[in-house]
DNA sequence: AAACATTATCGTAATATTGCAATATTAAAA
DNA sequence: TTTTAATATTGCAATATTACGATAATGTTT
């Protein structure tokens, strides 16, 4: 059908997804890597920064935004955002167990 | 348009894109979990496990090993996937990377 | 208030993804 | 070699995503 089953799954597979998809994207990568890389957290610079229409910048924020990799506040009419420590605390953690999960328990076939 | 302008950023964000945008739908991560959790690398009892068409899950197996996420490797008859180390360990240090620098550089308006 | 700057939303077209039944492929077993 | 078991591929239909122009909303400045 193309629609996703959610449903059959668990609600913390569909959040751990949800996570993963909103980082499966090159410009969102690219606006993550821009705001990791600027000093002070800078605001819709982004726009002039990538190869996009602001709109759909817009929208790519958004999502971000959604999944809480980002968070933004009001500063003047312009808007701040930044990346959220909290949620890459727990993207690490994630990660990283599932890797020393197959770091210890090394199966043999492959 | 919907297709995604992947000419217009780097290969390694690209790259990376596709790293997590496989791990972005709820039966691939279930399907990592189980192969985390199943002490020898069972191979397509995978889709007894999981409530999905047989078509569907060779589908997404297919996807997570485009992605170098999983290998699999041919038992008799049937095939025994396994995750790959070495991806989650590039994974773990691209996440970390980023942790660390977010927890170095806090910025101050959010 | 009027003009401007910045960001969000809407509408829409193009493309991608998801899911499955049906079928093909491959290798073992009878 | 025929049958059986396991996995992959094909061909849809349904839905989701991506991208952007146009426009709305919000706050600033004059």
């Amino acid at each position: 059908m193309g629609i996703t089953k959610s449903a059959s799954f668990s609600n913390e597979q569909n959040e751990t997804a949800l996570l993963f998809k909103a980082l499966g994207h090159p410009a969102r990568i690219a606006i993550i890597e821009y705001l990791l890389q600027a000093k002070s957290c800078i605001c819709g610079d982004i726009v002039d920064q990538l190869p996009l229409a602001q709109a759909t910048i817009s929208q790519h924020l958004k999502e971000l935004k959604n999944a809480g990799i980002i968070k933004g506040s009001i500063e003047g009419n312009s808007i701040c955002y930044c990346l959220d420590l909290t949620t890459f605390d727990k993207l690490s953690a994630l990660i990283n167990d599932m890797t020393d999960q197959i770091r210890t328990t090394n199966s043999t076939c492959c």
